[in-house]
Formats: structure tokens, C-alpha cells, sequence
DNA sequence: AACTAAATTGTAATTATTACAAATCTGTTT
DNA sequence: AAACAGATTTGTAATAATTACAATTTAGTT
């Protein structure tokens, strides 16, 4: 699936600036910042705003084609995979790794019935592999 | 277990303001902010600085005496209770509620022998009784 | 009392995010 | 094609949480 026919299903108008930054959170599943992205997209498109990348996470999120990661303390962080996946942050090097291959949540909480789930977000801190020779 | 002899386990010297704050986190398991507890502690210590909070709260992060929550978007959230349990966001009244009865996370993860956890956090956001109405 | 190190305070700096109004773009109607 | 309306984008200013830091105060020791 492509970054046109996902806004399209997604309800959202595809413009010059909101293809391309889905197109590069389909390409780059960095978990990135609202600076990286506008930093990779600005030299193709000079007339970009910071203020549209906001704006225009804001919506893909609102519509549930990114995710929002509130795993790091600075930033925001967005996902372009929305399935179902944990994350682990090492405290040296700040790298955001997918953890997959984990048992779907309940929607349900044992002994919370009376809750409503949306979202379950699993955050792991520690040390990456290259972090600790 | 008292503030006090808490504080003197984890290595933290007692002053009058850390004892505060860490009673005040002892009795007060609401996941609070910064300004929450600035606030409250405010009228009966009239010199305290906020930025002594920040130094407090931090320090007893990094003593293991208290948990930084990533749950909330506007504000660090803290949390008196370091036991493993999961919080529940609720996305009209922002309240923070604990998710007990949760099977302990792998301290590995299976697919991933290489990384060192240190901590686990789940989050899950919704909407609680009160504003389910 | 003098000294030293640690802790606290107050203020200023930093910085991510949001608010907002002006400008631009897109598609439609006359 | 020109006029129009609504949506989108842009640039700048405002907001607000957090951090930096130097001066002051406190606590403990000689
Ligand atoms: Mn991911
Ligand atoms: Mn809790
Ligand atoms: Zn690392
Ligand atoms: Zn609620």
C-alpha cells in the first residue's frame, strides 16, 4: 500500500506536503521527531513549514494512520506502523527498536470492565546491543 | 515504611523538603505533576522553589524511589508506588489510573537476548466510567 | 567561630509545542 | 476565464515545561 491510496482510505486529502510526509514514514520506521522529518523533507519542498509537519501528524494520528510514541522524554515520536508492537529505548543512544512477536493485549482489563481501551502502548528501557561493549 | 526511613534506605539525604515531597508521594498515589506538588507543598514551606522539586523528583527517580510516568503529553507524571503495575489514561478527564493484577513483564524479551532491560511501562489509554456516561 | 560541602533558591535561558492570522492553493460556479 | 468559497499552508508570536546556573542558605565538622 502506498503513501496516496493510504491517505485516500484513511479520509484525508492527499497534498503535496501531506504525501510526502507519509511517504516517508512508510520508508523510515525510525520512530522520527517533528525535526527530523521536517529536516529530511525540507530541501525537496524549500517552502515547507515546521508548522505543517505538526499539523499534519496531528491529522494522521486523529485518522489512526501514525502512531504516537510518548516513549521519549524531549520529543514526540511517530510511527508509521500502526500494528500492534511494542518499543524498547536504550538510555545511551536514544534508538527506538519495534518489538514484535508479543501476545495481542486484552481490550478488556481484568478487573477493569467499566474501562474503554483505544490504545495500549508497552514501553521497555535499557541498553542496546551496541551500548553495551 | 515512613518517608523517613525510606528516604535514609535509598541513600538520600533527608532534608526537610525531600521528606515533604516524598511524604507527599506516599500519600498521594494520583500520579502527580510537578505543579501539583508544588503547589500543595507550597503554603506550609513558603521559601521553596519549584526547581527544588525538579531536583527532587529527579534524584529520587534515580534512586529508584519513585517512577517517571511518560503517560501524560503536557506534564512528567510521578508516581509514589515503583511496584509493577500498569496506568490507564482516561482521554476526557485525564485522570491516571493503576492496572494492578498484571502478570509480570519478561525481564528478556523473547527474539531480543541482546538488549538490557531496565524498566517496563504499559500504557493504555481510553476513557474511564465517570466520562463514559 | 571558621570552614566546607551539599542543598536550596530565584532568575534567566532553552525549547518543544500551540495559537493564530495572513497568504496560498484547489475545486466549483458564474 | 474570472470570481468565489473552503481548505491548507505558512510564518510569526505566544505559551509553558524543563533546564542551567550562580548566589544564598543550611548542615555538619574542625
Ligand atoms: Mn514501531
Ligand atoms: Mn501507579
Ligand atoms: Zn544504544
Ligand atoms: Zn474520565
Amino acid at each position: 500500500m502506498d503513501a496516496l491510496e493510504l491517505l485516500i482510505k484513511h479520509d484525508i486529502k492527499p497534498s503535496v506536503q501531506r504525501l510526502a510526509v507519509m511517504e516517508y514514514m512508510l520508508t523510515h520506521f525510525t520512530h522520527p521527531t517533528v525535526d527530523e522529518i521536517y529536516s529530511s523533507l525540507s530541501p525537496a519542498i524549500p517552502t515547507l513549514s515546521k508548522t505543517t509537519i505538526y499539523n499534519t501528524l496531528s491529522l494522521f494520528e486523529e485518522q489512526g494512520v501514525v502512531l504516537y510514541l510518548g516513549i521519549d522524554k524531549k520529543n514526540a515520536r511517530f510511527d508509521g506502523n500502526t500494528s500492534h508492537h511494542a518499543h524498547f529505548r536504550c538510555k545511551k543512544c536514544g534508538k527506538i527498536i519495534d518489538i514484535f512477536n508479543q501476545k495481542q493485549e486484552d481490550i478488556v482489563i481484568e478487573g477493569h470492565p467499566e474501562l474503554i481501551i483505544d490504545e495500549v502502548q508497552t514501553y521497555y528501557t535499557g541498553y542496546c546491543k551496541a551500548c553495551t561493549n
